[in-house]
DNA sequence: TAGCGAGTGGCACAGTGTGTCAATAGCGAC
DNA sequence: GTCGCTATTGACACACTGTGCCACTCGCTA
C-alpha cells in the first residue's frame, strides 16, 4: 500500500499505466514473433492482438523494431548508470565489466525461462532487427564514451577530443558482451552469461 | 586494350556495365544526400536523377541504404581476403591490423577529397543508415571469427564452439576501426585515419 | 525473318509510419 | 451526480518503401 503509493508518487500514474500497456504489448508481439516469425507479423496484427488500432499502438512504440527493442534503453541506461558509479581509480577495463553486471545477472536469471532466449535468438537472425539492435548498444557506446572522458578529466588525464582512444575502449568491451550473447546461443544457453563475458573480457584486454 | 579483354574475360561484360550503371546511381544519390538531406531524398528523386524507373533502380540496389552501403560489401570481402593471407603464425592482434591497411589506405587517400568524408558523416548520423552500416561490419565480424578459428585449427589449438575469444576479438578490432572513424570526423579529417587505427589498437590490446 | 533472353517500365499491392480531426473516457471542481 | 477540461483513442488520408507481375523493347542468333 505505502509502497504502491510512493511508487506512484515517484513515478505518476500516467506512466505507470503506460508502462504497463507498453508491457502487454511487447509480451503480446513476443508470442507471435516466436511462434509466426518477425516478418510474417504486421503492426496490424499485434495491434489485433492487444485489442487497439494500429494509429495507437504507434503512440506506444515509434517503430516495429521498438516493440521488442525499447526495453532495451532501458537496460543500457542502467549500465551507464553503473558505470557512472565507479570508483575513479578502479582501471577502465574493470569497472565496465562491473558496469555489466545488473545486465547479466537480469540475463542470467531470466535466461533459462520464457521468451528471453528465442528472442534473443531472432533478434541476432533477424537482419532488420539486428541492426536496430546493434544501433541502441552503440548509442551507449557514445555515451559510455562520455562516462569514461570525464573520469580521466577527473583524475587530471584528459584524452584529446581526436583521441580514438576511450571510444575504442568501450567498443572493445561492449564487442565481448555481444560475442558472449553469440557463444551463449551457439551453446545452447547452457553456460551463464557471467563467465562468458568474464572469459572474452580477459581474453582481449586491454594493456593496462 | 589486352587489359581491357582480360577484364572482360574475368567479369563479362553484364557485370561491368551493372557495376557501371551502380556507380552512375551511388554518385547521383551522394549527391542527393549531400545536398538535401538523406530522409527527404526518395528513391524517386534518385531515380528520376539518373533517368531511370523507380522499379529499375530496385534491380540494382534492394534497398534504399544499400545505394550508399553496397559498396561496403565489397571493401569488407577485401579486408577478410587480407586476414586469409595473413601468416598464420602471426598474433592474432597484429594480423586483424594488416588486415585493414588496404581499407584504411583507401579511406586516407580518398578522404580528403570528393564526397567521402560528408558521406561518412551522414552514414553515422542517420539512425537507419548508422543501424544497416553497423549490421554491415558485424557480417565481416562473423566472417573474420570464422577466419580466426580455422587459423586456430590449423595450429593445432583450436576454440570451443561455444567461447566466445575469437569473436571477441574480431569485434575489439572492429570496435578500434570504428572509434577510429568517429575520431577522425571529429576532428575533421584532419589526422589520418593510419595513426588513429594504431593508436585505438595499441589502447585496447589484447593480452597475448 | 523469327525467335530468344536480358533489361526495362508501368501497374497494383501490402506494409510502415505520420498528420489530422472528431469522438470519447477519465478526473477534478462544483 | 453533473459539468467541463484534458489526455487518449480510433478513423481516415497520405507519402513512401519494397515486391510481384506482365507487356514491351532492344540486341543477338539460328
Amino acid at each position: 500500500m505505502d509502497q504502491a503509493h510512493t511508487d506512484q508518487a515517484r513515478t505518476g500514474l500516467r506512466e505507470r499505466t503506460r508502462r504497463a500497456i507498453q508491457k502487454e504489448i511487447t509480451e503480446a508481439a513476443e508470442r507471435l514473433f516466436v511462434e509466426r516469425g518477425y516478418e510474417a507479423t504486421t503492426i496490424g496484427h499485434i495491434a489485433e492482438a492487444v485489442g487497439m488500432s494500429r494509429r495507437t499502438l504507434y503512440r506506444y512504440f515509434s517503430t516495429r523494431e521498438d516493440v521488442v527493442l525499447a526495453k532495451l534503453d532501458v537496460v543500457g541506461d542502467e549500465v551507464l548508470a553503473a558505470l557512472r558509479e565507479r570508483p575513479v581509480g578502479e582501471p577502465v577495463w574493470t569497472a565496465l565489466r562491473h558496469s555489466f553486471d545488473g545486465m547479466i545477472a537480469h540475463l542470467d536469471h531470466a535466461g533459462s525461462t520464457g521468451l528471453a532466449a528465442p528472442m534473443q535468438r531472432i533478434i541476432l537472425e533477424t537482419p532488420g532487427l539486428r541492426a536496430r539492435y546493434l544501433e541502441k548498444i552503440e548509442r551507449v557506446e557514445s555515451a559510455a564514451e562520455l562516462v569514461l572522458r570525464e573520469r580521466a578529466d577527473a583524475a587530471g588525464k584528459p584524452w584529446g577530443v581526436d583521441d580514438p582512444t576511450p571510444r575504442a575502449v568501450v567498443a572493445a568491451a561492449l564487442g565481448c558482451v555481444l560475442a558472449a550473447e553469440h557463444a551463449w546461443l551457439a551453446g545452447g544457453a547452457t553456460q551463464t552469461m557471467a563467465v562468458l563475458v568474464d572469459r572474452a573480457m580477459a581474453a582481449v584486454g586491454p594493456r593496462d
